[in-house]
DNA sequence: ATAGGGTCCGTACCATGGTCCGGAGTCAAG
DNA sequence: CTTGACTCCGGACCATGGTACGGACCCTAT
């Protein structure tokens, strides 16, 4: 488990190989060295346990609302061990979700309450859309 | 107020002009005749409050996580008073919410909590990034 | 040594939700 | 009755995050 092709590193992380081909080309994977055999050309790419955390925390940064451009930004700071960076980005990260979390809360409050008045309601407009529409 | 161009029905939703010009095309805003005056040809469309509120619902549901394409469904399906879609789709974007939020929050809780510790910590790797790579 | 499956690579394409462009027509004010 | 702002329209372009394609190459088992 130590030493993987392209196919596995992806299982790993549960991702398409594509995915993780289009993370190397946006360097936030790196594209470890072909061996060589024999001078004759290049031979298959081989990854590590490394690799694999580091797709794996491409995918919950993801998870955390992170795009890629930050994400990338983030293993940058971190590469060079700049960690106010780093932090920097977290919070407003977690301001970020503060806000859509409570976006997303009311929308959800709001649309619970509209389905129920909906289902009881009898003939006329709908009162979700009544709703929506007032603003 | 009852009759404006699409400049104003665009500003009164928040929304640009090319934005109003999409939904239309997407079908999601109906564009009104163009008054021929006098046999010469087209003139400027007028919108008035009903279109301003068919904006703004737009807005809200998406606002609320709907797509463009379940808005219009949700528009067709009131359109021909079948609430019983309506409420549907209203409770299946529910449960997406509760799965969204609960997401949103993991991942700020988490997030907090690792920007603290980072701050905290002496030379080393940061937490943040140890974090998310454990799994 | 040959078939098959996997890898490599560039390039093209996809969905979503817009945003901008250029030319032509329209409209209100001066 | 011209100027300047606004509208109309089609089509091109954008960002984001992939997904698919096709030909060449590699590697392993039979």
């Amino acid at each position: 488990m130590a030493d993987m092709t392209i196919a596995r590193l992806a299982q790993a992380a549960g991702v398409g190989v594509e995915t993780v081909r289009y993370y190397q080309r946006r360097g936030l994977m790196p594209q470890p060295a072909r061996p060589m055999n024999g001078g004759s050309g290049g031979g298959v790419r081989r990854y590590d346990q490394g690799d694999a955390r580091r797709l794996r925390f491409i995918r919950s940064a993801q998870a955390a609302g992170f795009t890629l451009e930050e994400i990338s930004r983030l293993l940058e700071f971190d590469a060079v061990g700049d960690r106010a960076q780093v932090r920097s980005l977290a919070r407003q990260r977690v301001m970020a979700l503060e806000v859509k979390i409570a976006e997303l809360t009311m929308a959800r409050d709001a649309l619970t309450g509209l389905a129920n008045a909906c289902e009881g309601s009898g003939p006329g407009a709908c009162p979700i859309l009544l709703a929506f529409e007032e603003n």
